[in-house]
DNA sequence: TCTTGATCTCAGGCAAATCTCAGGATAAAG
DNA sequence: CTTTATCCTGAGATTTGCCTGAGATCAAGA
């Protein structure tokens, strides 16, 4: 397993690489914001650790461009300001993990196995339920052949639900990922915009797809 | 399964305490230190989750307190300063996992799982007993293969019942753990709701697996 | 500024889930 | 067999959760 930490504070650098490679794991170090994304984007890694604040480009950049370019290569970010404006930064520029400083070695250690151990998810851009369709590059939604409109937090839900297709999800789960961290969102909305979803995916045709499971949440097959 | 959240700051609470329903947990809410220990020393919860900065009493000295009398209740830590030292406080005081604000709700969530599952198997994510099984992330439920459609009352006691597959629950509780406290419920709606899970995962299949033990209460086995 | 579309909140209505109650069934004990 | 405590269950009352229409708020563009 390798894995690329990219950290201008030498120190802290050292101590992760060193007790990494106690952990039998092969490490590279970047202390720059340039290095960073150029090692990110050129090497396989099966993991990068990322500090947010960094001399040339910060961490949400880099995570923003390799994402960007199709890179899904699992990123730990990490952060000084544990202000949860990081958090929902780090995350919405595609970060699977977070972690604010001082943290516990650990903490970092058992966050990268977890990372390490989630199964190669295929990232696709064409997700299918049926003869319903939806390709996250163009955007673009379909049933039956027929385009469908949909409005930008419509599309967010239904690819959630999705991707997720045949589990029953709970509306405070849908809101955690389908809306911001920090969004005070009701969960009668999400009520809503799965009502807003039906009248344009299922109302239309004859067979539903996305079902209430009452008490516990939504699901679609 | 009955949680305890201990916190001064009543949205994080309520926000929690949601969360926590929604995923079908009973939860009861304490908004001081001397309340929470009250609450955290003579009712018997599966799990509490404690802020470390509480008016009154603080998080580390109820903590200490119910270690002290062989309470051993598993403890998440709450706190506002992500400090190592904090950290460190609070594990010598008997807690036994540590999340620093702001987390996310899956983070901890994720976290309650953990430790509800820990004394127990190794997986408690999927439940067996016989040729029926629960599965408490997909909130699905089997027997022989063939899905069973419960709500969500339902879903939980069964859930418990099959925590203590063999061993004998009275009534009183079943209460205590499938339901909320203030809610006080009659001992007929339990007998009442075993009745309608008996409709549904015995009386189609040869072999009943809930048992009433007369004058003691029901076990699943 | 005004308009438009998207997003969000709120309240009313309805159906399912939950709970209570009362009478019938059942097991244990005398 | 009778008595008694306990459990089961059908029916109805109550509560909760979900859906939806209507209007408020917000952001972007003309």
């Amino acid at each position: 397993m390798r894995i690329l930490i990219v950290e201008d504070d030498h120190k802290i650098a050292a101590a992760l690489k060193r007790g990494l490679e106690q952990e039998k794991f092969a490490i590279d170090v970047e202390y720059d914001g340039e290095s960073g994304y150029g090692s990110a984007s050129t090497l396989s890694y099966d993991l990068i650790i990322l500090d947010l604040m960094l001399p040339g480009m910060d961490g949400e950049q880099i995570c923003k461009k390799l994402r960007a370019e199709k890179i899904h290569t699992p990123i730990i970010m990490l952060t000084a300001k544990s202000a949860i404006n990081d958090r929902v930064g780090g995350l919405n520029a595609g970060a699977d993990d977070y972690l604010s400083k001082p943290f516990s070695f650990e903490e970092l250690l058992a966050r990268v196995r977890a990372l390490l151990r989630r199964p190669k998810e295929t990232i696709t851009d064409q997700l299918n339920v049926e003869d319903l369709s939806l390709n996250t590059l163009s955007f673009s939604v379909s049933r039956n052949n027929s385009p469908i409109q949909l409005t930008s937090k419509e599309f967010a839900l239904l690819e959630y639900l999705m991707r997720n297709k045949g589990q029953i999800l709970p509306k405070e789960n849908i809101i955690e990922h389908v809306w911001d961290f920090d969004a005070d969102i009701l969960p009668n909305n999400v009520e809503v915009y799965v009502g807003y979803l039906r009248n344009k995916i299922d109302k239309p045709f004859k067979k539903p797809l996305i079902h209430t499971v009452r008490g516990f949440g939504y699901k679609i097959e």
